[in-house]
DNA sequence: CTTGAATCATTCACGGTTTGAATCATTCTC
DNA sequence: GAGAATGATTCAAACCGTGAATGATTCAAG
């Protein structure tokens, strides 16, 4: 009823605002957490396509994680100075580049998720179990949805 | 013997990671709409910081905001450009620069909120009603623990 | 075949965003 | 009052990502 029109109090409750503020949030901590690894957030992101095979040619993972291609070579430079993929020639079309996971990479990626998962366990305490699996099931949707290499 | 051990296939279920790449994904849809505005972002959060009486001082704003002093500046003065704040020297303490929201700022604020509700009503297709609304709460549960202005 | 268009990777210069250090005004402490 | 602390502001610089230009390879068509 006499609501002083709600837009004077209410935190606005849009999913998109909080899901950047809490995004950028946790992205930032986790960024903090494998920076001594020598890799950042898309750098993970990069790897993880590659072992769900969701691309491997760099334009194809250019498309799937949304950035330009030129980051593409840009973050393969890096990662393979790492030792953590290889670049191969398609041999069937030699203009592609083929990004390869090396142990060195898995370990890595393995590493980076672990830390994002150690992450996790901080930022749920206010949450019960339930809500827990609920988030992680809705988000998993939502990033399915998106067409997102969750 | 078994060799893909999990890893191989899991598109990791990390919060934190799929946080962060679904609030890029937002945000920059968010920003693509209110860009006409003449406003991003971190802007609308300063405006929503404002209006929830989060903070009035630019250093208080900026300890909210979790960004650099200096960018609260600039800021205040692209929003104040717009007539959407105004500065006021705090009386009690002539060195503190408070800002508050003009009735333009309201507006803004609104529109921009608006824009953000229209744009979850298409990111949530995906999901059941019951979904939705627990993603809701629960991403306020997790501002609110963090200290965010949600 | 050979030519010209399309595709993939790469390089490079640039724009946008944010930060930290330096500066100035004001207030607090003694 | 003098000097330390606090808030706002400016400015140069770092960082990130993009788009345009280049080179290599493949494809289509005569």
């Amino acid at each position: 009823m006499g609501m002083d029109q709600g837009s004077a109090r209410t935190p606005a409750t849009s999913l998109s605002f909080r899901l950047g503020v809490l995004g950028a949030m946790a992205e930032a901590r986790w960024a903090g957490r494998i920076a001594g690894h020598g890799v950042k957030p898309k750098h993970v992101a990069l790897l993880s396509s590659l072992r769900l095979g969701a691309a491997d040619s760099q334009l194809e993972l250019a498309a799937t994680l949304r950035v330009a291609p030129s980051l593409v070579v840009l973050l393969a430079d890096q990662l393979e100075t790492l030792g953590a993929v290889s670049r191969e020639r398609d041999p069937g079309d030699r203009r592609r580049q083929r990004l390869v996971l090396t142990a060195v990479g898995e370990r890595l990626l393995d590493d980076c998720v672990g830390a994002a998962d150690a992450l996790d366990e901080e930022l749920v305490t206010a949450l019960s179990a339930t809500e827990r699996a609920a988030l992680t099931r809705i988000l998993g949707k939502l990033a399915g949805a998106e067409g997102l290499p969750v």
